[in-house]
DNA sequence: AAGCTATCTTGACAGTGTCAAAATAGAATA
DNA sequence: TATTCTATTTTGACACTGTCAAGATAGCTT
């Protein structure tokens, strides 16, 4: 009588295939995900699947799209639980808090911004929205922190937007991509990261 | 009686296997490869190739290495192409120069840097070799820029190297994975990238 | 001319994504 | 309650993939 959703023959499928999937690639990286092995564990036929994914890309993009949402809950409650810290701290603070989260989610994070779904395959309308908003929410940040003096106030914040996070991800990416691999330099490297980005001068 | 080389039943094999592969992933990407198709495509069996690389993987490796080694020789001679720069303009100079080799050949990047060799498959001892080498070059260089006071020199160059390159990298893949999109803010963003990464006063 | 080895081919296997058609289960309607 | 309808799942099939094992062949060396 509560909201146990049992609609049809399984019993919320898509859920079912959605969270399997996630753990078999947190497990195993993207390139262990195979259609039918995700079928087989859930316990349903090879193409079951194909009625509540049009596709492997869209059943990739569901999941990115779940990792949009995590990060963004996970970033949005900085400044609410360190409302005391400088500029430059709170930033790096967030920095440190999306390498995190890159670190701990590697095959997420992958599907989130990798060429897999944005290049290759094609986005799903529902992933672009969720991650433009992701986005947008990282440029109002910016601008705050360039109001705070943190970076030049010449440049438009998008640009600088673009740059900083841009340098965040080629860092997360040299790591999850197994290129850097020496996990204790991590933060070292990116509280470097964090103090070159910031300008110490203004122009 | 000149160098002609053709040893065997086809003549060089292994190059001519070489540049067609470079030839496909060039045009439909990394994912479009297939040992089959390019041994169709050479106009030999589906196993020849075999007998000169043992794996795709190590097929990948070899083109990876030639992309590092033409990397190697488009940057190497930019210090002596402008020796006239001050060390701000030759560091803007040189990530213009390396996001435009990336652009120029965004899968042979791809292989270089991704995880399809790093982390899923395995880099060949002699591809860890040059990429290992092409690192160095790169530090080398931050070191002198950290000398003439463009970078904190209460760093370690090897960080320095690392962060900075991380941001360059990082840059390069949002535009090859086609997250960032608008081809024309390329040189923009690496520009102010260049610029907020340099430090204009000394910490 | 004989033997040897590097090179290439044929056959085979297990695996992949996904389409089309058939089967079935539950909800809606009569 | 019986029947129709539709959402869901299955079975069969196809064209691909990487790569192993065994056989054939071509060129060099003796």
């Amino acid at each position: 009588m509560i909201k146990d959703k049992k609609p049809y023959h399984h019993g919320d499928l898509r859920l079912t295939l959605l969270n399997k999937a996630t753990d078999i690639i947190r497990q195993g990286g993207v390139e262990s995900l195979s259609m039918r092995k995700l079928a087989d564990q859930v316990g349903v036929s090879r193409t079951a699947p194909y009625h509540h994914f049009k596709d492997k890309n869209a059943l990739l993009c569901a999941i990115a799209e779940q990792g949009f949402l995590l990060q963004d809950q996970a970033v949005k409650q900085i400044p609410s639980e360190h409302p005391q810290l400088t500029a430059a701290a709170m930033f790096e603070h967030y920095v440190l808090a999306y390498i995190r989260f890159a670190n701990e989610h590697p095959e997420t994070y992958d599907l989130m911004f990798g060429r897999e779904i944005w290049k290759t395959g094609a986005p799903t309308e529902s992933l672009k929205l969720v991650s433009k908003n992701s986005f947008r929410i990282w440029v109002e940040w910016i601008e705050q922190l360039q109001q705070q003096g943190l970076f030049d106030s010449g440049e438009p914040a998008l640009r600088i937007a673009q740059a900083s996070w841009a340098a965040l991800h080629g860092l997360c990416r040299l790591f999850n991509d197994g290129i850097y691999v020496n996990r204790d330099d991590l933060e070292a490297i990116a509280r470097t990261s964090a103090q070159m980005l910031i300008s110490p001068s203004r122009s």
